[in-house]
DNA sequence: ATCGAGAGCAAGTAGTTACTTGCTTTCATT
DNA sequence: AATGAAAGCAAGTAACTACTTGCTCTCGAT
């Protein structure tokens, strides 16, 4: 019944338990997640489980973190802005994917945080990491007259911030209520972000405040 | 141990096991909502719980149903648009306090959907009624001549939704992320929508070509 | 007064779960 | 060739789970 007898000695067996364990764990939550299943779904006896990882709270708690980890903050969006556009898009596929990708994860992650509290990390990171950089960056083209100078930036960062979110959790499985292709979302969303806070080629710094003026 | 042990058999033993059953399956989900924590939370004998409702899965999947369709639709959003204003802030209001308010239920129910297809109901409703009679309102507003002619309505649909679920979802397990209240919430996203697609008083029927040339 | 529906209670069943123990096998290093 | 670390295997434990059975008690309608 195994498959593959040996590969599986020669792959790190621990990898391939953290591997198995965020999928398990992804498709039917903590409980649903049993240890018999895991192990099998790794190729790995139970018993090594218990070896390696002390517990079922143990290795599915490592699995989610550095699942989690992976979303590297190489900070798509740069100190100083150049191209609001090009920079908004970048952003916005990369996270929408990471969330798209991980929808199933995140989804058992969110239910699982009440009676999991450490299971918190991985809304922790989201939200912090996405949401926080995001509004700060708007902050940045606010402040270079990349935009209207009166918008609000908390709001508008929320906005795109939660219509990816949205998109990637529910686009699976309410297909109607997203009309056009995953890969054109991201320009869409952008666009119309792009539109709703004015965004223009940025007003030289000593003009800014005639712009502002004009605006008002 | 027993509270009040009159008072459950007066009011009715359904309704008891019934809310305690959607309770316990918002803190829980499905696996973690015993049957043994269920009926203690209803106040009544496990043994009830199975002569009225056959099973487990009987009992939560008529309470959890029975919850989603409280969100009755009386129409917020009119045929005629009239303020879009106030009719976009009537509405934003309603979901958001609805979303917020059964913010663990539907979390519950998202991871469930997998494991439980007849879970998806509840995902059903909100998708399909939230976000499918916005987006036509938006369309009617559009074509009334209150709004930017040229506006992508589907994306527009997409991100007050989203939006407002997100901030649902998200506000109390991320508060760094929402520096504003959850009363004023509603009030600037709908103002921030307002702002992106151009929104303004009725232009005449026969004035919106016009319109719509001159933004062009 | 009788009766029957419905709820409580105690006990039990069969299956699952996380986790343990004792032993054998494999295999790279010495 | 010998050793030791790591993995497999079979079996077991104690707790929990959904669900059942058989009985008693209560109470409102006849």
């Amino acid at each position: 019944m195994r498959v593959s007898p040996r590969a599986t000695l020669t792959m790190d067996v621990r990898e391939q338990l953290l591997e198995a364990a965020l999928k398990v764990f992804a498709e039917a939550g903590f409980r649903g997640a049993t240890t018999r299943r895991i192990a099998q779904e790794a190729g790995v006896n139970e018993v090594t489980l218990f070896r390696q990882f002390g517990s079922k709270e143990g290795l599915i708690l490592e699995a989610v973190v550095r699942a989690v980890e992976r979303l590297q903050d190489e900070d798509v969006l740069p100190q100083v802005p150049l191209d609001p556009e090009s920079e908004l898009l970048a952003w916005t596929q990369r996270h929408y994917d990471f969330l798209r990708q991980h929808s199933r994860l995140i989804k058992a992650a969110m239910a699982e945080t009440q009676t999991h509290p450490d299971m918190a990390c991985v809304g922790d990171r989201l939200g912090q990491n996405i949401k926080l950089n995001l509004r700060a960056y708007l902050t940045r083209l606010c402040a270079a007259g990349y935009c209207d100078a009166d918008i609000d930036v908390e709001v508008a960062g929320n906005v795109l911030s939660g219509t990816v979110f949205a998109d990637a959790m529910g686009r699976d499985v309410h297909p109607q209520c997203y009309p056009f292709s995953a890969e054109e979302a991201p320009r869409r969303y952008v666009a119309f972000l792009l539109r709703a806070i004015g965004a223009r080629q940025a007003v030289p710094p000593e003009n800014v405040s005639e712009a502002v003026a004009h605006h008002a």
